[in-house]
DNA sequence: CTTGAACCTCTAGTGACTAGAGGTTGTAGA
DNA sequence: TCTACAACCTCTAGTCACTAGAGGTTCAAG
């Protein structure tokens, strides 16, 4: 049996989130001691670590709701497994491509000035001033 | 002389948005008619065109507050312009390099499941659970 | 002068936590 | 067995950048 903060230390999950986690409940409810402090299993560590490793990897707190929801019933069909992953990996790849895009204005914008100007004549000013300077949309 | 609404078409910003920065302080107070409503001219349109500009491409409220300030004195040195979009570049790479790492494992994952199986095998499943099919740290 | 779209302020909600106040419990050492 | 104190408990509020809604007022066209 775990202590909250010991199952903090096996996980490497914070205690208000764990407390959180259980708040929203995407991680189930812990039994308690006669003094109502929480107490963990083995079960509960892999529980949250199966939390922890898909908010590693950008899933919502809602997607691994019913990620472990489907992880309860091994019976059921995986499809929305496979959509949520799907889904995540669109959303990622969707993120990537708007950051590549400003991570080209923004080198753009960071080469053209040294900060030894003044705001005045600051091409990082300009810039920000007039989306004309950028050379893709974003 | 642009009322919020025309404020907001000129320059694709949400009226409540528009209300949002002016209330922490990012957008000057705009003045007003006899009964109260806010009333812009073309510095106000700049003002605020700025604003969208640099939100969009990804710096804080309080960065562009910066900037703005900035802006406002163009004898100053630009030297904090400069670091201040050092900065946001620096982090937007960080942010790459991470969504790198996650696209990676996701297309792997995603690809060892047809949605077709049962969860009791689905690779998704398994993969969140354990951290040690993943190719990367993330 | 009437109508109604657009405006006003204020409060509360979003996601995923994080911080702090104020009080209680578990446990190791004396 | 007692005591000290780290760790636990609940609850509220704050973060960021908005967004939604209630309930009331103003502007401008017809
Ligand atoms: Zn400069
Ligand atoms: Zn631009
Ligand atoms: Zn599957
Ligand atoms: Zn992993």
């Amino acid at each position: 049996m775990y202590s909250i903060g010991q199952l903090s230390k096996a996980t490497g999950v914070k205690v208000p989130t764990i407390r959180y986690y259980e708040q929203v409940g995407v991680l189930a409810s812990a039994g308690r001691t006669d003094g109502n402090q929480r107490r963990y299993d083995q079960d509960g560590v892999e529980r949250l670590g199966f939390i922890k490793h898909a908010r590693d990897l950008g899933f919502s707190i809602e997607a691994i709701t019913a990620l472990i929801d489907l992880q309860q019933h091994p019976d059921r069909s995986c499809a929305d497994a496979s959509a949520i992953a799907k889904h995540q990996l669109a959303d990622v790849q969707e993120k990537l491509r708007r950051l590549s895009a400003l991570e080209a204005e923004l080198i753009r914008i960071s080469d053209g000035c040294d900060g030894d100007g003044v705001s005045g004549q600051c091409y990082v000013l300009a810039s920000l001033a007039d989306h004309k300077h950028c050379r893709t949309d974003h």
